[in-house]
DNA sequence: CGGTGATGTGATCGCCGATCACATCAACCC
DNA sequence: GGGTTGATGTGATCGGCGATCACATCACCG
């Protein structure tokens, strides 16, 4: 019946993966809401009840595509941060606002999903692996002389909550996204005075 | 049938403002997701069309839901800038936080509302009329030397994003809620060295 | 007192999440 | 190689939901 030259090794092929795929291009196109069980199974070609094979239900399905988004989103971050060797700070919080900015249903999962109380295995490892790196810079950036030897865990949670609520605010149109590096450029300015340490006052 | 010795004007009584009454209470049990037209007519009684003939669809009963809270949140961010003559921001955010940590859910809704797109003629009006008093305080703080002379606009949108991070980072677990005032205070203190007029400065 | 329009009802449609018995096919064992 | 077994996909089905419609009911107005 089905043309498979290919070896796929079930009657499907992989049909985890190829629902996920299905459901992340769902979610960019009309958000999470829009992530029906039976629409995802319709574009995978598959009937309504072949997804519950894998996921036992849709919330589970949710989980899987929020840590295949919320992989891809801190290796972006990450990234960034690497091929920026000065001023990581200011590259972090960019690459996070053009992230949400690109991808704002995607935000909003893991949003949610991140920050909120039930997370997956996965991507509790996954979160504490990224806020160890991120501590790590501002450690290291303290040892410079570059930040106020501050608690470095609350320099790093209010630098999240000021990029993370900045990022909403563009997301949700409250904020002119065209202008969004400018104004993350003065936003940093402002407060960064606070944070700065002895070898960057004049 | 029905007994209603009080003098009802229509058939039910005022049905719109009970359907709003319990899909609030619906909000606050359960969360957005859980407001469904049918629930919210059943605990108003009433059959599941009837909510059809005062809101067009679900998502203007939702609209509705929106108006009234976000009415009564921001009547008690102003009642506790009101109350606290002194260290008015501080007073403000701090009310933000505990609002939204009173009622999680409320606060999700007025976020996508509020701050989203497609704000109702009510909403936008007294998202402006909040706004503007924020505006005035910080420029009134600037006269008495209590704020530097940066844009006045500036520091409200980099005030209004770190108390929305933070309260967003408390609302989804990622902090720790009991400690809220004391981490508010350190935050603050941490950014405020940046934000603070010459007056304030040793 | 009769009409008229606003309000509530019941039936109905299509979509969704979820479950079940059944079909199909790969893999493994003898 | 043939049979068994377990994983995977199917179709039917259930209850719940949003939404619409014809119909019933009731307040109000002339």
């Amino acid at each position: 019946m089905n043309s498979r030259p290919g070896g796929r090794p079930y009657h499907h092929g992989s049909l985890p993966e190829t629902l996920v795929t299905h459901a992340v291009a769902l979610l960019d196109e009309a958000g999470a809401e829009a992530v029906a069980v039976r629409e995802v199974a319709r574009r995978a070609g598959v009937a309504p009840s072949a997804p519950f094979r894998h996921f036992p239900d849709r919330a589970a399905l949710l989980a899987a595509v929020t840590e295949a988004v919320a992989v891809d989103f801190s290796e972006r971050q990450l990234a960034a941060v690497t091929s920026a060797g000065a001023l990581p700070f200011k590259a972090l919080g960019t690459a996070f606002v053009d992230y949400a900015l690109a991808h704002p249903h995607r935000f909003a999962l893991v949003r949610g999903a991140v920050f909120g109380g039930a997370r997956t295995p996965a991507l509790e490892a996954g979160h504490r692996d990224f806020t160890g790196r991120v501590t790590e810079l501002i450690v290291a950036a303290q040892e410079r002389g570059e930040l106020r030897r501050d608690d470095p865990e609350l320099i790093r949670v209010a630098a999240q909550a000021l990029v993370y609520g900045l990022s909403q605010m563009f997301v949700d149109g409250y904020l002119d996204a065209s202008r969004a590096e400018a104004l993350i450029d003065r936003v940093l300015d402002l407060f960064g005075l606070g944070v700065l340490g002895e070898a960057c006052r004049e």
